[in-house]
DNA sequence: ATAATATATGACTGGATAATCATGTTTGAA
DNA sequence: TTCAAACATGATTATCCAGTCATATATTAT
């Protein structure tokens, strides 16, 4: 059995294993930044996987070295290979396996973070998290190749093939800081909208990296008749978040980060508009990994129940 | 990524194909038979993988080493790694793709070789099929473990994990060559049952190889009211044909045995006491094999249509 | 054209693993 | 107890593969 795999040299796992390191990198130089001799390593190894699978592995394409269709195919096989020893070997030694979760910085900070304490004592020893802040559509690039082993995303990302289990919607909410509204007395009294968050009369912080939230978040402004001007643009809601709590900024939130904020301390806009932005959530991943590393479906499970809004 | 797996040294394609090679063969001993270099190097590099994953991968049991609970999960996996590894070249290569089609050997004479005919066309150069003949637990031993990837057997002998589809039932006949009625002539007009065949009146030639059925035509020999005293013991059902062409023997054949005669050759017993040795025959095979197998899951597609009965 | 970046290759070294042989140990049976 | 079969281990060699460095080639931007 196996004589025409080990009739001829050429394989080996460290081969197959700069393999899966060039794709996730998307070329030898990025996978070895700096490093001549790792560089030329790499050309080699690869050349010699080409030569025995009889098949072009990677190709050129300008500068870099991109892998063909088949390297990358044979990149997502070696990459399950390996993790499955990995994890076979974790299990012998009765070490604890990781798995990853990516989502954006966001819903890591306030979503699943916030939810896996439980998860930890259910798997005591037997799993270990890892958490990875990702774009959305690098979430679903590295789900389809096995690179990460769940996401949270929003359920039009989803990409064929992968599985999703439904974890409700995630809202937004426009807040003030009660010092920037007029003192806690005042703001226990009075309600405030859309527009005074937005409108340009107390200063605004806003989340601006992700380019289609705020995008919608501009035409819900728009509707509402105001143009948004942010005093401070921040890379992320955590950020945006800091910029309230020092009582200087007002902001539109995810509602649940709400909860990391001292009651009083802020009035919360009645702003129905925000609905606009609501998004339904999943939790996606890849059915292969159900196959490959053990557990991952009972924890599949367990994520979408403790993960539900 | 991986560096756990390659921190340590120890871990190596061929010392993955050793454990799956004692796996097969049950000990080292048996998977080098009179090699005592071999055996030396196949214990040692048990060994080293024992050492590599932290526990034990192999036993001794008496003499004979056995490999552990773990050892024998390893080695499918690994045999699952290696035949994907194995199945990729053979794509790259343009090299056709080796399933193999277990079954008893009369299924494989009648049953399955004649009806691979059509597919062999379908799936061109890209698939080749081997048979082998094996006895139903050992189908079902060898399906588990990945050894073979497709199994005809009976339908009450179908373990857990596997899938299946049913072909049908197969059916027996007793059947006495013409010349040893009397010819041609009387064979047509005077019909016969299942006494005149077993009754002991005519020499009779039995498959007794498999212990199920004797036992079953047995039962239904005393039922008739007869003992069954068979004048020749044959192998297989394949050699008990040989005897009924012979002319010399009467005997009792699957009833698709009967195609492979002349019309006119033979007479066929009127014997419904025989439909108690009718069973149900599946096609099954290990789901893992379609995950791990290029166009299993469309070959066994092909072979459920292509086998019914 | 030229420089900068990325990849490819030749030549050599070192390390790991496989192969070999001799010999030692365990185990079941005579 | 003794023998034989099966496995284990120590020591050595051969092979393959990874690591290293120098240098060549390809590609893009300027």
């Amino acid at each position: 059995m196996f004589e025409k795999l080990f009739a001829e040299r050429g394989l080996s796992l460290d081969r197959l294993r700069v393999l899966v390191e060039v794709h996730d990198a998307g070329s030898i130089a990025q996978a070895a930044p700096g490093d001549l001799i790792r560089q030329s390593q790499y050309s080699r190894q690869l050349r010699e996987i080409s030569e025995f699978f009889g098949c072009e592995v990677a190709r050129r394409q300008g500068k870099l070295l991109k892998l063909s269709a088949r390297g990358a195919r044979l990149a997502e096989l070696a990459r399950a290979q390996l993790r499955a020893l990995e994890d076979f070997r974790s299990e012998c030694r009765e070490e604890s396996i990781d798995y990853t979760i990516a989502a954006g910085d966001s819903l890591i900070h306030w979503f699943v973070i916030p939810k896996l304490g439980a998860l930890v004592s259910e798997f005591g020893d037997k799993a270990r998290f890892v958490t990875v802040n990702l774009r959305t559509n690098e979430i679903v690039q590295q789900l389809c190749d096995g690179r990460v082993d769940f996401g949270v995303i929003r359920k039009d990302a989803l990409a064929g093939g992968l599985k999703s289990a439904s974890l409700g919607a995630l809202a937004y909410a426009g807040v003030v800081p009660s010092a920037l509204f007029g003192g806690p007395a005042r703001a226990a009294k009075q309600k405030i909208g859309l527009v005074d968050v937005l409108g340009g009369a107390l200063p605004l912080a806003a989340q601006m990296a992700d380019g289609q939230f705020t995008q919608r978040l501009r035409e819900v402004a728009a509707k509402a008749g105001v143009e948004m001007r942010p005093a401070l643009v921040c890379q992320s809601f955590p950020q945006t978040l800091a910029a309230v709590r020092s009582g200087g900024f007002a902001a539109v939130l995810p509602a649940i980060a709400l909860r990391d904020m001292e009651r009083g301390s802020f009035v919360e806009a009645n702003a129905p508009e925000l609905g606009k932005l609501k998004r339904d959530l999943v939790l996606a991943w890849n059915p292969r990994t159900e196959q490959v590393r053990p557990n991952a479906r009972k924890l599949a499970d367990r994520l979408r129940t403790a993960l539900k809004l």
